[in-house]
DNA sequence: TGAATGCTTCGATCAGCCTCGAACAATAGG
DNA sequence: CCTATTGTTCGAGGCTGATCGAAGCATTCA
């Protein structure tokens, strides 16, 4: 009777805590090995070695060997938009995670989404290149104008490439801390990339957070 | 120490195969009582309203009561979007459901998304506006132009109203079956709204399929 | 080669919850 | 007022799955 995707198996997969902490680190782009991500989900080795294989099974992560470690990685940006949504979700519906830890309010002002910037910073900046008529933002929709386009050249990034990429170059990210939108896809992405290598930011070892170097 | 929302309970809202079933037949916008949605998941009445019970708990539903029926509706948009990235995500991971039901060709020629139209001809239409120049589509990003408002306002629609109203204009809702974008947002939804009241297209009782008359 | 580290597999325990039968409450219609 | 329809609450049964202790592999290092 029932036809097309199965959303219940996936959906089962993000519901349970422990899985979701893990997902959650990962959130932050960068592999996380098995131990990295048991400390994480306050778990044993064993339940998180179980977990970790259901997750690969259901293709949410993948897995990759080098030595005696095991680095998982989200298997791509959609599971990261799809743990945003459900974020948002969280929050409208009030489903917060204990009380408000400490870290929080540098988690706002700037954070790793997945792969680019997130927080009231990368909402700001998506505000900024707007305002420069780089970017053209018509109701909540994104396109790169040539100005703009120049502009990420001179920043460094290689823009033919960007755009031979398959992956959408302006993407728009909804904020869950700040409710409004980021820039995301494969510019914000090389945006991020490139504010490291010019060490305009660092990431907070360990953390989701990205401190600014003065600009 | 954790801190931020909490994904965890209400994807486990999700993982349950009956509350999906519901909430995917929610996905049609339109409310529906707690017997027609038992029936849609395959469950008794008793457990449709334990299941339908918890998750207005859990705020992803809203109850209406009409008379001796209650009616439920998704709480949000923002419910209806977390589903369909759900869906992409299942649709990659090869989780379908059973072999490929009779109704599903008819799902992928149209269908209703919340509450704009999806599928095949969706797809198509946004197409068609990008070629005629009413939209434009800078890298996956949409923005309507002059003409295409000029375009909006002759087909009948109230374009003041919808730019006033806090809901994004144009967006794109990525497709499931079709792997491209269509048209989401207000406009999205004004649009299949006015082909209902031409007569272009008619919902198929009881289905998330739309038909259309020759146009 | 032996020891230490990192991770997985196996086995057993236990809680959570999905499910439905039965009973109860509320509403519409005659 | 009585009955049919609709929906919820209660209780019991059954099963999946989360969890951890113990043991087994694989890899690195001395």
């Amino acid at each position: 009777m029932k036809s097309g995707p199965d959303i219940a198996p996936i959906a089962a997969l993000l519901g349970d805590p422990g899985r979701a902490s893990m997902l959650t680190a990962l959130m932050a782009g960068q592999a996380l090995t098995a131990g990295e991500l048991a400390r994480e989900a306050g778990v044993t080795a064993q339940t998180a070695s179980s977990h970790l294989a259901r997750l690969q099974a259901g293709g949410l992560i993948s897995l990759r060997r080098q030595g005696r470690h095991n680095y998982f990685a989200l298997s791509g940006p959609d599971v990261g938009q799809v743990i945003e949504g459900l974020m948002g979700l969280a929050l409208r519906t009030g489903h917060t995670r204990h009380r408000t830890g400490p870290a929080e309010p540098a988690l706002r002002e700037a954070r790793v989404c997945y792969d680019h910037l997130a927080g009231e910073t990368g909402v700001a900046i998506l505000d900024n290149l707007v305002a420069r008529d780089l970017i053209t933002r018509d109701e909540e929709a994104l396109a790169l104008t040539d100005r703009g386009r120049a502009f990420m050249e001179a920043l460094g990034l290689d823009m033919a490439k960007l755009t031979r990429a398959r992956r959408p170059l302006c993407k728009e990210c909804l904020d869950w801390s700040v409710r409004r939108s980021h820039l995301a896809g494969a510019l914000g992405a090389a945006l991020l990339e490139r504010f490291y290598s010019l060490d305009w930011a660092r990431r907070v070892e360990g953390t989701r957070q990205v401190r600014f170097t003065p600009r």
